[in-house]
RNA sequence: GGCGGUAUAGCCAAGUGGUAAGGCAGAGGUCUGCAAAACCUUUACCACCGGUUCAAAUCCGGUUACCGCCUCCA
């Protein structure tokens, strides 16, 4: 069964065919580094890193690169503001980006090239599109001209005559056409800057990820993936970027996540209406955060509030349970034989999954089948005699299809051990209620909840977890 | 103006032709010394109007509402 992916190119999707077999190319447009992200930006972190995990659990080998747009106007903004380098503000920001995502279990890139590391392949890269009639200097900067590319607009589905309406030349631009995009920026008395045959200046926003891309990637990559907001002009100015140079299709596959909103609204650094991922952190499992984030389509908008976050801790808190009861379980099951029916049963969940994950990155409906094993788990679990090969094959499904989605199933901290008077407390109340002295059991329940510790008796003995 | 998205139960959310997955919340029941956990049962005129079809949430046409891109933005 093979993959099927969602081409924004295309506006279907097609099935999945690396160019090179068991082999992955993938970029994904990363941050600017000019402040600490919020849950919008935390969103394509958390998708594509899923997106990628899966398809290395098919096997393949992803050469994963995403990069930080390290030089930049709002970052020169920010570090004039504050009387920093540039280099030391985006190495700030960059490190925040790194242990933000981390926290929320997206897994480190193969490469994470930055502006500043590429600027020479920048430069010959824009060397080359002058060279090859695409782009032209004035004055010290330099500008591409979409109109002297065959198909530019072909991403975001719109013809060249189209877009010009909406372009606009700024003061101080010298544009021959209002579409024309700045491959290269003039720098400013004082500002940041890098030599290049046209002066000294910086790159525009666009070409760095040209350049990367075909630095670590090669001509043509497999799956180009970032915001949707980025499809134009971001995204088609690569398009254009690399294909006017390479003479070669730029990506195969194009994949765009969808916003979340606040109030039904865009959240975006410009409208205000953000939450910092670090805030976030600081109230809400991590876990939990993630989960909900994936408990909807990625192309589908998220609305935003915490509210919603609750619900989904609620719910993910039912697999949760469900693992942990495996788990003690565990020591009162037996080695029988005759389970095939469950063995059987657990493995068609797993194909499921991979079914659900094939089609398009479904990550809302592969939950579904989290939430059907969470119930055979239950179901199972009724039964007066467990047997622990079935147990563990249970819980390995869950761990399974929860690495796929980036979640690990561990205890959070200090779980696993209990300190000595707690036990005493628990094996006092087991004494208590074995005498039937109810009055004393319920007292030391009531105790240990105030202390965090939850007791639930089950037919196999007393089981407690933190609350 | 151009291009696109969304509208499904109290809430969230899948579902692109065969009569509505899943979760949360609620109600009733079972189990339990009591709880908890769990299990069982229970809740949908799929925005509206037309059309195509034996059959439509799903296709076609139209309407309404909200949102997005076209300008820095994930």
């Amino acid at each position: 069964m093979s993959i099927k992916i969602y081409n924004s190119l295309t506006r279907e999707k097609n099935d999945f065919v690396p160019i090179e077999e068991g082999k992955v190319r993938m970029y994904v447009c990363g941050p600017t580094v000019y402040n600490y992200i919020h849950i919008g930006n935390a969103r394509p972190a958390i998708v594509f890193d899923t997106v990628r995990r899966y398809l290395e659990y098919k096997g393949f080998d992803v050469n994963y690169v995403l990069n930080f747009t390290d030089v930049d106007d709002k970052i020169i903004r920010t570090a004039n503001e504050s009387g920093e380098e540039v280099s030391s503000i985006a190495n700030k920001y960059i490190q925040a980006y790194l242990e933000d995502v981390g926290a929320l279990g997206v897994k480190k890139a193969t490469h994470n090239p930055r502006v500043m590391e590429t600027m020479e392949d920048i430069i010959a890269f824009i060397d080359d599109l002058i060279e090859k009639g695409f782009a032209y200097e004035v004055d010290g900067d330099v500008y591409f001209k979409p109109r002297a590319f065959d198909g530019y607009g072909k991403l975001s589905h719109q013809s060249i005559d189209e877009l010009r309406s909406g372009a606009r030349i700024q003061i101080g631009e010298k544009k021959d056409d209002p579409l024309d995009f700045a491959l290269w920026k003039q720098a400013k008395e004082g500002e940041i800057s890098w030599s290049s045959p046209w002066g000294k200046g910086r790159p525009g926003w666009h070409i760095e990820c040209s350049a990367m891309a075909k630095k670590y990637l090669g001509d043509t990559i497999d799956i180009h993936a970032g915001g949707q907001d980025l499809t134009f002009p971001h995204h088609e100015n690569e398009i254009a970027q690399s294909e006017a140079k390479n003479e070669k299709t730029f990506a195969n596959y194009w994949m765009h996540n969808g916003y979340i909103n606040i109030n039904n609204e865009k959240m975006s650094k410009s409208l205000g209406n953000f939450v910092l991922t670090r805030e976030l952190l600081e109230r809400h499992n991590p876990k939990v955060i993630r989960f909900f984030m994936l408990s909807v389509h990625y192309r589908n908008p998220i609305n935003f509030t915490e509210e919603l976050l609750e619900n989904a801790e609620n719910s993910f808190d039912r697999i949760k349970t469900a693992y942990f009861n495996l788990e003690h379980r565990k020591a009162s099951s037996l080695n029988l034989v005759d389970q095939k029916d469950w063995l059987e049963k657990i493995h068609r969940f797993k194909k499921q999954f991979e079914a659900e994950m094939d089609d398009d990155f479904n990550t809302a409906n592969a939950i579904s089948v989290l939430f059907e094993l969470t119930k055979e788990t239950n179901v199972y679990l009724q039964l007066d005699q467990t047997s622990i090969e079935v147990i563990n094959a249970f819980q390995k499904a869950f761990s399974t299809m929860l690495e796929v989605l980036g979640i690990e199933m561990t205890e959070d901290k200090e779980a696993k051990l209990l300190d000595e008077e707690i036990e005493e407390l628990i094996e006092e109340r087991n004494e208590a209620r074995k005498n039937r002295n109810f009055a004393r059991a319920d007292e030391i329940r009531d105790m240990l909840k105030d202390r965090g510790i939850i007791l639930e008796d089950t037919p196999q003995g007393v089981r407690w977890k933190r609350g």
